[in-house]
DNA sequence: CACTAGATAGAAAGCGCTTGCTGTCACGCT
DNA sequence: AGCGTGACAGCAAGCGCTTTCTATCTAGTG
């Protein structure tokens, strides 16, 4: 029913060895036989059997990428990134390969799973993105998982996840991006802000809030618990967050939110509450996705570079780039003052 | 060195065939048996060979989501739906298949590539999603995949795609799309409206335009072909495009954009060029991506529901849902009318 | 001109799993 | 007591490809 090399080597005239290496071109052929084949696979319409290839040779030419939400710009951004250096067809790199983006949709159970069946698939490379989950059992279990990958031979790469032994890792600085952003404001004068952040057991959340308080504490300013809630990384819960952040302290001159879309909920709070950005309360975002420019006023925040970091990883996925000394290269976000930000109304 | 099926086997004292059914769980197998090969399993930590068991068995569990742009909300909105429903770990549905996401960047090239290697790897479903090329020649490659694929038993879905004879579809009704928002803009009292285009060969271009024409047309008004630029479906684009349609013709009343993201742009350009929004020139979207609900003012615009087309496009793929009637689908957009558009300025 | 090295092609042994078919028991029925 | 009948378990034949090893042939070489 389906052709198989068997069928293109009977029509060529040559043995189905003779076949596997014309396709795979890794072994001589002469030109008049690999002519021969070539016509014929396309006669046939031959297509190659990929798992028997995959079961026969010990390797794949699939490639993972882990994300925790795939209708979050800020992983698309990342994913397209690395998938433009995995080659995937057309891509810069020579080899097809698929490169295949994995939604976790941030549940460790997702995670762990894919995982599995990547390596299940005997993968050839996996990138982790993003924050990870905090949570020990499951360290330890994405942990185990990543050895067992590595030993296998598929490559692992972290791209905007914290370092851990098991992966060569590229790691945003989110503490000194938190940290720079709280500065800027202190700077403007605020002494009483808010803080929007992302889920509680996010690596992502914790650094940036550590950076957040680490400016406030170099400032001699109280970190008053009441001022930071947590919430999740979408534009409606920085809506509710604002909402009741203004509930506990009316007469917050700041807030500070775990990312661009949650800053964007954020405006929309302040504003349906009667309150003008940034003349009664600044606002401050984290990612710098390309929207953010687009708020009215344009958002102060931290541009992360996504995109390089992203193809980084993707190079050194592909072994087509030597990894970082020590195994992590540390990414800094750049400071983006614009219009969302100013000096505190005076009292 | 890597622990096999036969492994397992030895270990709990059973035979490969055991041990096979026990993880399929399709075949009567004692409690006691099936305990002591899940604990062996445990033990020797053992993950299946995925191409070996697909090669055995002719199928996979590999179900392909392919997107133009990774990057765009837009493909990521309806990539996480499809992808919940396909399953993935921990979805909805049942059996874990691993759903992937491949990005084609909107290349015919890729398209196809990433076509033959889920053929290759015998996928169990392919979902096509967003705007085709409308090129005679890929159009015709890309029916010749579908159709092969169909034969081997993959089960192609379009979402938001227009229907083709190989497939079924769930198509967004972007021509009627267009027209509402035109009509909109004209019962405002508008007259001289800009269009900004997407890419030129591409369906969704095409029928947004035909849509807005139709619009015009009924409203007997002259379609000035100065007035529709073409480019991309990004920010940029939509930035250049209206300062291009601004030099061409500076008493503008409204623009309507390809979609969100570039009526952002074109909301940029207009400020940048001293205009009000609404008051001197409207400006319309399409989409309705979340974003768009913050821009300042408000984007009018017509939702789409990409979240409930991919999930029943998810669903169909699975064989969950049947396949609407006549193979085709079409899904309309909802016309939200907000803050950027309004009468234009008396003259 | 005999001989060897280099270039190609083929034979065949798997890769690790699934599954149709063939046992082997232990029951429960007549 | 004899036997049909499930319920399990195992055998063994592949699935379609890669790759090692071997065979063959041609072209140099002294």
């Amino acid at each position: 029913m389906t052709v198989t090399l068997a069928d293109v080597a009977a029509r060529a005239q040559v043995s189905p060895a003779t076949v596997s290496r014309v396709l795979n071109g890794n072994y001589p052929v002469a030109a008049s036989t690999r002519e021969r084949v070539l016509k014929a696979v396309d006669e046939l319409d031959y297509v190659l059997n990929g798992p028997a290839s995959a079961l026969a040779a010990a390797t794949s030419d699939l490639v993972g990428i882990l994300v925790n939400d795939i209708a979050d710009p800020f992983f698309g951004i990342m994913a397209s990134a690395i998938q433009n250096e995995i080659g995937g067809p057309g891509g810069r790199a020579g080899g097809e390969r698929l490169a295949v983006v994995c939604n976790t949709g941030g549940s460790p159970e997702r995670e762990l799973t894919y995982l599995t069946l990547l390596q299940r698939q005997r993968a050839a490379a996996v990138v982790l993105t993003g924050g990870a989950i905090e949570n020990p059992a499951h360290l330890n279990a994405v942990g185990h998982k990543l050895r067992k990958l590595a030993e296998a031979g598929t490559r692992v790469v972290l791209c905007g996840r914290p370092p851990t032994p098991e992966a060569i890792a590229i790691t945003f600085d989110n503490r000194g991006g938190g940290q720079l952003l709280t500065e800027h404001l202190i700077g403007l004068g605020h002494r009483r802000l808010g803080y929007i952040a992302g889920p509680e057991e996010r690596t992502t959340t914790r650094h940036r809030l550590e950076g957040h308080r680490a400016a406030l504490a170099a400032a001699g300013i109280e970190d008053d618990a009441r001022r930071t809630v947590y919430g999740r990384y979408d534009r409606l819960s920085g809506y509710e967050a604002t909402l009741e952040l203004l509930r506990r302290d009316p007469t917050l001159t700041a807030v500070v939110a775990a990312n661009d879309t949650v800053a964007l909920g954020a405006c929309a709070a302040l504003r349906d509450s009667g309150l003008r950005i940034p003349d009664d309360v600044s606002v401050a975002g984290f990612d710098d996705l390309p929207f953010s420019i687009d708020a009215v006023p344009a958002l102060t925040t931290v541009r992360l570079p996504l995109t390089e970091a992203g193809a980084r990883a993707g190079r050194i996925a592909m072994g087509r780039e030597e990894a970082p000394h020590g195994g992590i290269a540390t990414v800094r976000g750049e400071l983006m003052v614009r219009g969302s930000t100013g000096a505190p109304r005076a009292e």
